[in-house]
DNA sequence: GCCTCCATGTCGGGT
DNA sequence: ACCCGACGTGGAGGC
């Protein structure tokens, strides 16, 4: 692995370091005072201060103040990355298609402009997402209530494929929503959405809690979350539906 | 503004180059070979390769592969950076409470290190977000339907607050809900969800155009977009609600 | 601190 | 290409 690195550089040797770095398909950073204008979905400006420009060559750049995890300003991957030195100064312009966005970034000054060949590595295992919760609803139904029997996941609807599809002890159709952590009322209103279209696949008459008797629904959901708000508890009520309080991964 | 920069480090240099920046408030820029975990609200890991690490003043903590404008792991803001070497290996840990979080990057070896103490131009101009949509609402209230008439922002309800309420010509009371780009069912939902807590409130019969009748609600919903996807017209028909296509700003 | 909702959300998977 | 939903979502604002 080889980097790349300049020192105050003059704009036109920043230049060139880009130029050969954006050649190369290097990783790049850029310290420096500057300004950053963006139009496309959105339009912004952002006016002159000391920043870290990130430069991928995957099209990608990022814009870092010294706060935040996220940056100030950027360009998602796919763009591609120019540079030249107009009016005096470096810039470096970032541009995509579909939708059109550009991103501009104005040097007053460039103070380290660093470039690496990066290689290998891309290979990240994640533990405790909502397909960890899955599986583990899978392997012990009993965790969502004795007698659960699960039959299907991600099965369609005509609202979208529901997480797990099932029955209780009684035989009774059960849609199962999976959260991987504390949930709001959008959990619930997606939910309801999948028993609701089950119902009506089954041409069983709507149920919502409101207007009918939620006592015996015939199709039944259960969220399966850590936690859920109290609004969403509400509307679990309203609908008739059930909590199951369960982490994606087993409390250690 | 002064950078710091050290190319090729020993880890023992490394270390007290990050512990002057640390030390300094800098914003610093780590190339180098090395893996990566995390523990708090999941658990992942990163074999070795090739990565950027940007260490923040404020806590932050990114690293950064070539690829992807979102850091393959990161640290919050508020999180609290060490460093130490261990086992011959640079190694850089970042942590927080609340939620219990540690992320580290053990360091195979550094390629380049910068710090810069960066100052200035926090203040960040946007436009096109769902408050300018709200304003050119406010400011045209036409633009919604002829004869609509905004009595209220963020008016509050017991479904959370919406986004403008007003009253159409016939004085019917209307929940406008905006969204600043193309919008799928959830956002239906979400509007739903505020016209029938203002139907309870009103006292008014729940009509969701299922169990009743749509033609005549008492609560009009009108959601503002620029666009609706399939689903979503569905979803607004079996509500009786309307769209109206408009975007944050108007076209140039 | 919890809750709610916006975001230039980003990202991956399906069709 | 669009649609849809998850994400260690992040971040702001209210209570």
């Amino acid at each position: 692995m080889t980097v790349t690195s300049v020192h105050d550089p003059s704009h036109r040797e920043a230049l060139w370091e880009l130029e050969d770095a954006f050649e190369r398909g290097d990783l790049i950073s850029v310290f420096g005072r500057c300004t950053v204008s963006y139009e496309g979905r959105a339009a912004s400006d952002l006016g002159a201060g000391d920043r870290l420009l990130v430069l991928k060559p995957d099209g990608a750049a990022l814009v870092h103040t010294d706060e935040g995890r996220q940056p100030v300003n950027w360009q998602p991957p796919g763009s591609e990355h120019r540079a030249a030195v107009r009016e005096g100064r470096l810039r470096v312009r970032s541009t995509r298609s579909n939708p059109d966005e550009t991103l501009t970034v104005r040097f007053a000054a460039v103070d380290q402009l660093s470039a690496m060949a990066v290689t290998g590595g891309r290979d990240l295992t994640l533990h405790g997402s909502e397909e960890d919760l899955r599986t583990r609803i899978l392997e012990r139904p009993d965790l969502v209530e004795p007698g659960f029997e699960p039959r299907e996941t991600e099965r369609p609807s005509s609202a979208g494929p529901m997480d797990v599809f099932g029955v209780d002890a009684d035989g009774t159709p059960v849609v199962v929503e999976l959260k991987r952590r504390r949930v709001g009322p959008d959990a619930v209103g997606q939910l309801a959405r999948y028993v609701r279209a089950l119902r009506e696949e089954l041409g069983i008459e709507a149920n919502d809690g409101e207007t009918g008797d939620a006592d015996s629904p015939e199709v039944r959901g259960i969220l399966v979350a850590p936690s859920v708000t109290d609004r969403a508890a509400e509307r679990l009520a309203e609908r008739g539906f059930d909590h199951v309080a369960l982490e994606p991964t087993p409390e250690e």
